[in-house]
DNA sequence: AATGAGGCCTGGTTGC
DNA sequence: TGCAACCAGGCCTCAT
C-alpha cells in the first residue's frame, strides 16, 4: 500500500524518467482513473498534449507533475496512487495488462508513463497550481493537506500542536492527512510501537514529549522505510521499474499477528479498527482504560 | 466547526 | 470443486 515512501520511490523515478519531456498523447482506457478531473476523459488528454513536464513533486501521498512552469495559475496533472495504482516507465510494446488505466505518451518516443490500478482508488486530474497556507505553491487538491515529516518546512513542535489539539484517538490524528501528512495505516503502527503508545490513547491526554515522540518515530520510519525502497506485501506496490522494496523484512508489528514482539517477545495482536486492523504489543502498549464521564 | 461513519473498488484468500 | 464471505485501506461525501 502506498503511502509517504512509496510515494517518494514513485516520484524519483518519475522525475528521473519523464520529466523535462514533452508529452505527445494521453489515452484514458478507464474512466473512474480521472473521475476527479471534473472535465472528463476527453478535456485531461487534450490539456496534456505537447506539455512539457517541469518537475515531479510530492506532498504526503499525493504526487504532482508541474506543466510548463511552477506558478500560481498554472497547472499540474495530479496523481493519487490509492491502494494500489502504479506509475510505469514503459514502451509502447509493452503489453498493456488488464489494470491498465491511462497512458501517456511522448514526442520523443518510448518509454511512455503507463498509470495502472487493480483497485482503481487512485486516479489523476489536471489542477490549478494555487496558493497554500504554508506559503507554497501546490494543486488545488493538495492545499488543505499539511506537510510531511520529510518536508524541508516540515515543523515538528508545529505538528505536536495540531496533534494534540484534535480531539480523537491517537492513530485517527496520525492518519488524519491535514494534521500531518504521509502516514498511512502500515506506518501508523510501526510509529505507535517505536513510541511505545497505543493508538486508542485520546490525544488530549498525551503529554507534548509522547506525542514528539511518535511523531519522530514516525519520521524515522518512514526514512528507513525509503531507504530501503518501501513496503512491498505483494505486487501492488512497485517503483517505475516494476521492482519492489524491502521494508517489509523491517517492520516490527504491522501484519505479525502471532509474532513475537522485537522488543519484548510478547505476541503481537491484531485488533479491530475503523473496519480495518491495527496490530500492537500488548506489553509495550497497554490499551488504555476506556473513558469515563 | 469538528468529528466520525459510510461508500467506493478488485482480486486473493478463507471457510463451508 | 464451487461459491460466498471476507479482507486490504485512502479519501471523499454526508450526517451529526
Amino acid at each position: 500500500m502506498p503511502e509517504l515512501p512509496e510515494v517518494e520511490v514513485v516520484r524519483r523515478g518519475v522525475q528521473a524518467h519523464a520529466v523535462g519531456r514533452v508529452l505527445a498523447g494521453a489515452v484514458v482506457h478507464h474512466h473512474r482513473a480521472v473521475r476527479r478531473h471534473g472535465f472528463g476523459a476527453a478535456d485531461l488528454a487534450a490539456r496534456l498534449v505537447g506539455r512539457r513536464l517541469v518537475a515531479a513533486r510530492r506532498r504526503g501521498k499525493y504526487l504532482w507533475v508541474d506543466l510548463d512552469g511552477s506558478s500560481v495559475g498554472d497547472e499540474a496533472l495530479v496523481v493519487h496512487l490509492g491502494m494500489s495504482g502504479q506509475l510505469l516507465v514503459q514502451p509502447s510494446s509493452a503489453p498493456p495488462g488488464r489494470h491498465l488505466r491511462v497512458e501517456l505518451t511522448f514526442e520523443d518516443g518510448d518509454p511512455g508513463l503507463r498509470f495502472v490500478d487493480q483497485r482503481t482508488f487512485g486516479g489523476m486530474a489536471i489542477q490549478p497550481l494555487v496558493p497554500s497556507a504554508a506559503g507554497d505553491t501546490v494543486p488545488a487538491f493538495v492545499a488543505h493537506i499539511a506537510r510531511d515529516p520529510l518536508d524541508p518546512g516540515y515543523d515538528v513542535e508545529a505538528a505536536v500542536s495540531a496533534l494534540r489539539a484534535r480531539r480523537t484517538e491517537l492513530k485517527r490524528a496520525l492518519l488524519d492527512q491535514s494534521v500531518v501528512s504521509g502516514i498511512g495505516n502500515i506506518y501508523a503502527d510501526e510509529a505507535l510501537w517505536r513510541a511505545r503508545l497505543h493508538g486508542a490513547r485520546l490525544t488530549g491526554s498525551l503529554s507534548r514529549p509522547q506525542v514528539r515522540r511518535v511523531l519522530d518515530a514516525a519520521a524515522q520510519v518512514m526514512t528507513q522505510a525509503l531507504a530501503e525502497g518501501g513496503t512491498s506485501f505483494d505486487a501492488l506496490y512497485v517503483d517505475v521499474n516494476g521492482a519492489s522494496g524491502f521494508f517489509e523484512r523491517s517492520l516490527a508489528v504491522y501484519g505479525k499477528a502471532g509474532l513475537p514482539c522485537p522488543r519484548c517477545g510478547s505476541t503481537i495482536r491484531r485488533e479491530p479498527f475503523m473496519n480495518r486492523s491495527s496490530f500492537t504489543c500488548p506489553r509495550c502498549q497497554p490499551r488504555p482504560r476506556p473513558a469515563r464521564r
